[in-house]
DNA sequence: ATAGGGTTAG
């Protein structure tokens, strides 16, 4: 009977089994030869515990069985498993060998057992040994420990290839692009030749790098040694070019491959899905699920994405099924986070709550996807509530990316000393440089009124991006600084750095709340002309604001009708609001007709119609405009106030009274009433849409939020300490008006920052006039 | 009969 001939035939269990049963029978169980390979085959086949089984009948084991009964655990992703085996083994009298380390060190690796084995394995001298000192390095590199991967690589007498690649991968997986490029440059320098192992270890730094060249060339030289016929090298290949933006280089690889695992469709769909093309990603998505394979994680997370992208509210529904009924999210926190940002992605807030609460493990990332679903939807309090909620957990250390998401939060709400807070924070762990974290920073001071000191962070920041630059333009135009926005976007430019589509955001809107008309036209043309960018929505808004608020409604009207997109809501808002400014009922009729069509829910938009009625006395209009709202279903954006005091953020919604201290606000209120009508305060009702009688508007108007939040304050604070209020839309024109009247009878600045802009009040008057 | 170093992510 040829046994070997059979062992080399087994390729199922159950033949597998039927040759165990054969060799029992001719009695050939005992051979040590045949049981060890035993244990090696069904370690093979995946099943380990018939591999475990026929080791455990070998009666008298010798270090090939051990070595095998290891390495078969490994091989089967057991590691715990494989070093108790090892421990075991040390207390027999046979003893561990150069085929025994390597396989002990990948299952420490594995696990977190490194330092104890590495002192060993140097008492026994076997370091020398090439095979286990590439583990030992590759061991060291999985806990980030490349220092010592370094030190036993400079430690060795004899180098191959093995030991090369160990350390170049161990480099390149912990982020040393540059140091992993020395070693590859020393190695070729020793006239070693790189292989597959190499190339697909480098290739991935190139991107880092910003090295395309580099890439190529690597490219050009597994065409020409024939490299490309291994999956590892032609899926490495393909992620760079996808980094790269290369698509059409990264479907060439893919096309010419002749192998192709999941890998390589992961890597093909990822490539579209990161370059902004979700469709073709989703084509890409079906063909793989057509060839057979199985979608992993990786495939998932990438799935989540493009539908997000695509913004196919269905689609996420059935990814969110498909990925349940895996068990994905609860195990995997990368898929998991995925999800959660998916969910925020296409502002299905609650959805993203529920995923998020459903994962057993949560790490920094997904902490950060939900608190920036908060911000990105505008609600400001319930991400400060869930940043707090981390910052009690202690495993969860902030990191770059909590910053930015939490700080746009701060300057929602103007919490001035809450961002000072994160602010200290910044300099502590050494992120004060980030530009990103920085630019939030700046924007929390702008915001909170604090441009000296906006500018002085401004100053200290990396600015070769334009980053930076957009947010100090835009916090120095909610200020009305006009001519300080402009200075420094000339300075931006002479600085060389290239103004993008959101610094034009930045300086239109600059030059709209100055009245800066000719600087304003100058720079719409200048953003086309020169820099190349098609104008979008917000900045046809700001022009429209631009020439409206300067008189110019007939050439705002015009401007609208030449526009290359098709006007929005905001857009045809701007110039409903210029025909209050100037009382132009006949336009401001057309014009809410148009309005109406794109946006027929926003309340807002009603009353400021219902207005320019009322200031004319045609009062017909206004009763028109009141059923109309009535009769359409009105969303109507909850109208909230915040203020910031000692360390605290309080948000007032509009006729709240379940804050603690209610009652004293009310009465404050009242009080302040009767003093502001004993001296001339006239409260204007076509700010009230609702059909009641007047001593319900007056109460209406006076439970406003901000009102509230400003009673607040009066209460909470010294007398003639400056009160600053934060409104999310724009503050009512009666309420401006009052808020002049207060800060007279108080002897108090009010400083209120709407959605618009800054208002400073001031002894009764404010700082942009009669705007509002 | 047994052994090392490789590609994809939020």
């Amino acid at each position: 009977m040829d046994f070997n001939r059979l062992f080399h035939l087994s390729t199922k269990t159950h033949i597998a089994k039927r040759l165990h049963a054969l060799l029992v029978v001719s009695g050939e169980a005992h051979n040590i030869f045949f049981s060890t390979r035993l244990v090696n085959l069904y370690a093979n086949l995946g099943d380990i515990a018939l591999s475990r089984q026929a080791f455990d009948l070998i009666p008298t084991k010798n270090i090939f069985s051990w070595n095998s009964m290891i390495s078969s655990f490994v091989k089967n992703g057991c590691f715990q498993n494989a070093i108790h085996c090892y421990y075991q083994l040390l207390t027999t009298r046979v003893r561990p060998d150069f085929f025994t380390f390597p396989v002990v060190l990948k299952a420490c690796g594995c696990l977190s057992d490194g330092k104890k084995i590495h002192s060993w394995v140097f008492k026994m001298g076997f370091c020398l040994d090439l095979f286990v000192a590439a583990s030992l390095i590759h061991m060291y590199s999985r806990f980030a420990l490349v220092g010592d991967a370094r030190n036993v690589f400079d430690e060795m007498i004899t180098r191959d290839l093995g030991s090369w690649n160990a350390m170049i991968s161990g480099f390149c997986q912990n982020g040393k692009a540059a140091e992993a490029l020395d070693v590859f440059r020393e190695m070729c320098i020793e006239g070693v030749k790189m292989d597959s192992v190499t190339v697909s270890s480098i290739l991935p730094v190139c991107a880092p790098l910003n090295d395309l060249v580099t890439g190529m060339l690597i490219h050009v030289y597994v065409i020409k040694h024939g490299l490309a016929f291994d999956v590892y090298v032609s899926n490495a290949l393909l992620n760079m070019y996808a980094k790269f933006g290369s698509l059409e280089l990264a479907r060439k690889v893919f096309d010419q491959m002749l192998v192709r695992d999941l890998v390589s469709w992961n890597s093909l769909i990822a490539a579209y899905e990161q370059n902004h093309d979700p469709i073709t990603a989703l084509g890409y998505f079906i063909e793989m699920k057509q060839k057979g394979f199985q979608p992993d994680v990786l495939t998932l997370v990438s799935l989540a994405s493009i539908v997000s992208q695509s913004g196919n509210v269905r689609n996420s529904r059935s990814v969110h099924c498909f990925i349940m009924k895996r068990g994905f999210i609860a195990e995997d926190i990368f898929v998991g986070n995925a999800v959660v940002d998916m969910y925020a992605k296409l502002g299905n807030i609650d959805y993203a709550r529920k995923v998020f609460e459903a994962m057993d493990a949560k790490d920094v990332i997904s902490w950060n996807s939900l608190i920036t679903c908060y911000t990105q939807n505008s609600l400001a309090s319930e991400a400060m509530e869930i940043y707090n909620t981390m910052r009690g957990r202690e495993k969860i250390v902030p990191d770059q990316g909590t910053l930015v998401s939490i700080l746009p939060a701060y300057s929602h709400v103007g919490a001035l000393q809450q961002g000072m807070k994160i602010h200290g924070f910044t300099i502590k762990v050494g992120l004060q440089a980030d530009i990103y974290v920085g630019t939030c920073l700046i924007d929390v001071y702008a915001k909170c009124g604090r441009l000296n000191d906006a500018m002085l962070l401004f100053g200290h920041v990396p600015r070769r991006s334009s980053v930076p630059w957009n947010a100090i333009i835009a916090g120095h135009g909610i200020h009305g600084h006009g001519e300080k926005s402009l200075y420094l976007f000339e300075q931006m430019q002479e600085e060389g750095v290239k103004p993008d589509h959101v610094t034009f955001v930045s300086v239109l809107s600059a030059c709209s709340h100055a009245g800066l008309v000719d600087r304003g036209q100058q720079c719409f043309k200048l953003m086309r002309d020169k820099y190349f960018i098609e104008p979008g929505l917000k900045h046809y808004g700001c022009m429209v604001d631009l020439l409206g608020r300067a008189g110019q409604l007939e050439m705002a009207y015009e401007f609208i009708k030449n526009m290359h997109v098709r006007p929005d809501a905001s857009v045809w808002g701007a110039l409903l609001g210029a025909c209050r400014i100037h009382g132009n009922v006949e336009l401001g009729t057309i014009v809410s007709d148009r309005l109406f069509e794109v946006d027929s829910e926003n309340v807002g938009y009603y009353v400021l119609l219902s207005n320019i009625y009322a200031n004319v006395g045609k009062w017909e209009g206004v009763d028109k405009v009141r059923s109309l709202a009535k009769n359409r279903g009105l969303k109507k954006t909850p109208g909230w106030s915040s203020i910031e005091v000692n360390n605290r953020v309080d948000v007032f919604y509009t006729a709240n009274r379940s804050h603690p201290q209610s009652e004293a606000i009310y009465k404050e209120l009242k009080v302040l009433m009767d003093k502001m009508k004993n001296i001339g305060y006239v409260p204007d009702y076509s700010f009230v849409l609702q059909d009641v009688e007047e001593d319900e508007k007056e109460q209406i108007l006076s439970s406003h939020s901000e009102r509230l939040a400003i009673a607040y304050g009066i209460i909470t604070t010294p007398p003639k300490a400056t009160i600053h209020i934060f409104k999310n839309l724009r503050v009512c024109g009666d309420c401006h008006n009052a808020t002049k009247y207060i800060s007279k009878i108080t002897e108090r600045e009010i400083v209120v920052r709407d959605s618009n802009r800054f208002h400073h009040f001031k002894d009764g008057d404010c700082s942009c006039g009669d705007y509002w």
